[in-house]
DNA sequence: TCCACTCTTTGCGCTAGCGCAAAGACAGCA
DNA sequence: TGCTGTCTTTGCGCTAGCGCAAAGAGTGGA
């Protein structure tokens, strides 16, 4: 890595929220331990099951963490974009990923093994801490996405799951908001089938709250979608 | 509090896994920055949505954590025994509880203060490190659950559920396996209702797979549940 | 530009499991 | 011990949403 590469990586690490509130001494132990991946469109981060080696951090581009079952069926877990680490939980011990990790768009990435990350986080409180708040977050979305799914009919969680895509941070704030999800994703993220959300995704089209396309859907009216997710009168 | 307590403590605390591996002078430090809590059986933590202020360690007795919707509709997130942390996203700023913490039995707990274990945990990286771990541990047990609420039928997630308890640290290894959950109480934990549980349990006793009782099931071979959880033939 | 593949829409039949109601069983407290 | 409240079981009617099939639309690569 040359001296111009290091200094533009470590801008963009001290933009991370993983290594927020670190020192730039320490964003440069850290990026020593570090490597650099590219991940071609669609190729693999990692597979479910196999022994959990890397921790990485995602520079550009998107990725998705979905679970398969034995069955054949997919869930996805998480959206990955810039900044966002993948595969914290490589810090337990003998752990296995739990999820595959698979580049959605062409993707360059930092990667850590196993052992450097634990080290390092054990040397840095405030590095495991920013750590521990990731994936606390990604936690209480996980328990409300499962309360969701325990109590409420699809097309709430339909309405739900477009929701956090606007609000995901870097989206713009203004109407129309553009989704670039198939209805197959949609599925996947709600835990209901690509037919389901289709039915739902038409009628919405009809009663004009939505523009619906291929892999997309634009939303005219946030308050609409807050409504009818918190199932309340329109 | 008395020196013969402070040494009690100290032994319990080095025992509990949040704590495991710091040295005795930082257990000292820990616990000085603690205060002891009792909560009688049913009584309340803390409730969803209030501002996150303290982290508790449970030191005895059983707890619980659930999510109620709007609708007034119940969800075990989990269950906690002695030794568990409850709230470690306290560490987030400006959190609120998202879940309810409610004692089953008598409790006896040690609580820390937001800023107080915030600051430990900076400062001791292995203390943060471990709250990273038992985090993601939950975590992944909620990506599994919401996995399986997702893709499987009924009996599947409650076999699960049962299973889950019985490979809870602690537990015995031999059958016969007594569970003491209502069948509410496994509703609640498998996104179904009591009367499906009901009928599920009734279908299992006919089958000599279990003996049912008020709050109480037990299992009389681990296999068989492992292979309905799995789907496969028994 | 054309073609192949994938995504989307819609009709339709079906069922897993919900939820109400009633009856019986059981545990805890006075 | 008796009573009350809660838990459990079971019957039954109902439906939200699944899943198959077919047709149409759209995108990307040669």
């Amino acid at each position: 890595m040359s001296h111009d590469l290091d200094q533009s990586v470590l801008n963009t690490l001290s933009q991370v929220s993983l290594f927020e509130g670190l020192t730039p001494h320490q964003l440069q132990i850290i990026l020593q331990a570090a490597h650099h991946r590219h991940i071609p469109r669609h190729g693999y981060f990692f597979h479910q099951g196999e022994e959990a080696t890397h921790l990485y951090v995602l520079l550009q581009g998107k990725a998705r963490l979905t679970q398969i079952t034995p069955e054949g069926q997919q869930v996805i877990i998480h959206l990955l974009g810039p900044g966002d680490p993948v595969a914290i939980i490589v810090v337990l011990s003998h752990a296995k990923y739990p999820v595959t990790a698979r580049a959605h768009t062409h993707c360059d990435a930092l990667s850590w093994e196993r052992d450097s990350i634990t080290r390092l986080m054990e040397q840095y409180g405030r590095l495991s801490l920013n750590g521990l708040k990731m994936v606390s977050e990604r936690f209480l979305e996980m328990q409300d996405r499962y309360r969701e799914l325990a109590t409420e009919r699809v097309e709430r969680r339909i309405a739900r799951a477009l929701l956090r895509q606007i609000n995901k941070p870097g989206n713009g704030r203004a109407a129309p908001h553009k989704i670039t999800l198939s209805r197959q994703d949609l599925a996947e993220m709600t835990g209901t089938t690509l037919y389901t959300v289709s039915r739902t995704c038409s009628s919405w089209e009809q009663q004009g709250l939505i523009t619906a396309g291929r892999g997309r859907i634009t939303i005219c009216n946030y308050t609409d979608f807050l409504n009818i997710a918190e199932d309340l009168p329109r």
